[in-house]
DNA sequence: CAAAGTGTGTACTAGTTAATACACATGACA
DNA sequence: TGTCATGTGTATTAACTAGTACACACTTTG
């Protein structure tokens, strides 16, 4: 769908230059999946894998893991779970921020850090 | 898991009793699956329909989608859709948000509402 | 009483998800 | 030169999702 397989590619091959420990086989190695499925996986020749594998190659590749899950196609399972246990308030909210830019929602995510409601 | 075909059972039951167009088999046959199918939802033998019938069958009982959704243990994808958009914004606000009691919440679709920025 | 409507038990299934296993050709390297 | 590591092609799969199809017994209702 996305360039979720080109992305990491990319990001793998910058890290390999400086450092023989990324290539495919052995990221593939320490996030427990198979050489073959993480070729194809960057090569888009498959959808991107689980969110528990996802996460585990952002951290190897030092990605933030919501943004990798993003390109994935999904939303991590915790933020889900938040919204879950509120839904009408976080569905009303997050559906009207939807339209609302960037630094509007740094400012909310400030206001909501530093106030005390 | 929960209890959301206890849940839909209830309300249709209710709704039945005022209206005999809310028997299981009608109310199956007007959201487009087969009352077994239905008859097992309710009785939580098989597990929450998918997000479209869910969201038809909330329709049909005049329950909050996004609610019945949750009790699916479901994020609507409109929402998802909005969050992949901007994952880091929307990861960081959600999880700020996550212990914030209900009134704060309120306030800020409030303020996002009112405001301007 | 017959016809229609009700809820449910049993059996089955096409499609998707998330992978594994193995073989192979190529390149580095000591 | 041999061996080791690298990326990839092909084949296969267990579990899960989201249902359908049909038969059955019971209850209204005309």
């Amino acid at each position: 769908m996305t360039h979720f397989g080109k992305s990491i590619r990319t990001r793998r091959e910058r890290l390999h230059l400086e450092d023989k420990r990324f290539s495919l086989r052995q990221v593939a190695q320490r996030i427990g999946i198979e050489p073959a499925y993480l070729s194809k996986i960057e090569r888009g020749e498959v959808s991107p894998p689980s969110e528990a594998t996802t996460v585990r190659l952002a951290h190897e590749l030092g990605e933030d893991p919501d943004v990798l899950l993003a390109l994935a196609g999904k939303v991590s399972g915790d933020l889900q779970n938040i919204i879950r246990k509120r839904p009408k308030l976080f569905a009303e909210l997050i559906r009207q921020l939807k339209e609302a830019p960037d630094h509007a929602l740094l400012h909310v995510v400030r206001e909501v850090r530093d106030g005390e409601w």
